[in-house]
DNA sequence: CCTACCGATCGGTAGG
DNA sequence: CCTACCGATCGGTAGG
């Protein structure tokens, strides 16, 4: 029976740490309170207190777990592509599903890491410097004539992420552009933009 | 001497302005207090309170003054550039330079909207919305078999502003870098990705 | 799992 | 009378 009773804690605390990601993304960490929480799950503030220690926890469990599933489908991409310039495609697309079907995770991910403190704070960062780089890595693949410049990488993957993270604040998975094709586009001005710009036509 | 007062008032409540910006883009609106920016300014709360009305009016004013300066810069190159791929380029430039400028300002812009009550908040939206619609026809002008997918045209002008904006999070006007590569980067971007899917070779 | 509370701090305002 | 500004404190609400 104890075991039972665990695998229920876990369902329910996944799933006040689902209802408070979407307080948290629409007011903010700071703007949502623990009431509020309590109350979108038709329960009481105590009860929230036995599933997660404090309020902070949540906001933490909400951005680990998003980052690391992030983190992860990038990683099984880079194992499993060979060609840099399919990877490019292939972990474009993937990262828009999680976006689509996580946005207020994603946003909460996005917008709220100050309010984490710096211990917990560099625990998420470390995953998400995994995800960078990891497409360093792709970039050198597919530019090694930067393979000096990375300063110029850096910019270049911020070029790719900034396409990508920016669709937080306009993107309707519901609405008539589809999310693949938001990570088409991307990954093709990215693709588009490094071949122009290679020293030699040895790109595409 | 009325006259001698009045400017000193103005100067003074843009210092508060600032100061304001600052600790609002460090800890968000909701986490910076009032007693903190009056500390900040070296004055006390009251005084604050004599040059604004509210801790939102604050936010407001920090918004407005640094959206209508982006808006601004990118109607006066639209109005004295015929070329839209130069348009395009020098806009990006223009942005950057704000950006880099601004930085509390820029920060503050695009996380605290939430912060506003409705009638404030779309003031600040409507200002947004110019940029967009300037681009959106600068892209038209580029891309005129674009004239009935709107949609995608909104599409293509996001992954612009993605890649500018997504500035915010890490660039260093400090590092090696400059604001004016970035601008370069995200510019050729874009173009190189317009003209890659264009369905004829009329770009460039 | 709830009601009843706490120490502290919030944005905003009082008198002078 | 006005403005510019201060130290102290208001009523409510936050996380816990």
């Amino acid at each position: 029976m104890a075991r039972t009773q665990a695998a229920d804690f876990d369902k329910r605390r996944e799933a006040i740490m689902e209802t408070a990601a979407g307080l948290y993304a629409r007011k903010g960490f700071l703007g949502a309170s623990v009431a509020e929480i309590a109350a979108a799950c038709e329960t009481s503030k105590s009860l929230i207190y036995h599933y997660y220690p404090s309020k902070e926890d949540i906001l933490f469990d909400v951005m680990y777990s998003h980052v690391q599933s992030l983190a992860e489908a990038a990683r099984l991409i880079d194992e499993t592509e060979d060609d840099p310039l399919k990877k490019v495609r292939r972990i474009a697309a993937a990262l828009m599903v999680l976006y689509a079907g996580h946005e207020a995770n994603q946003k909460v991910l996005l917008n709220e890491l100050a309010n984490l403190p710096p211990d917990r704070r560099s625990v998420i960062v470390d995953h998400q410097r995994q995800l960078l780089d990891l497409m360093d890595a792709v970039l050198l693949g597919i530019r090694p004539d930067l393979k000096t410049d990375r300063p110029r990488r850096r910019a270049l993957v911020m070029m790719f992420f900034g396409m990508l993270n920016w669709t937080h604040t306009w993107f309707d998975p519901a609405g008539p552009v589809k999310n693949s094709e938001i990570a088409d586009i991307a990954s093709g001005m990215f693709l588009a933009g490094l071949e122009k710009s290679a020293p030699t036509n040895s790109v595409g």
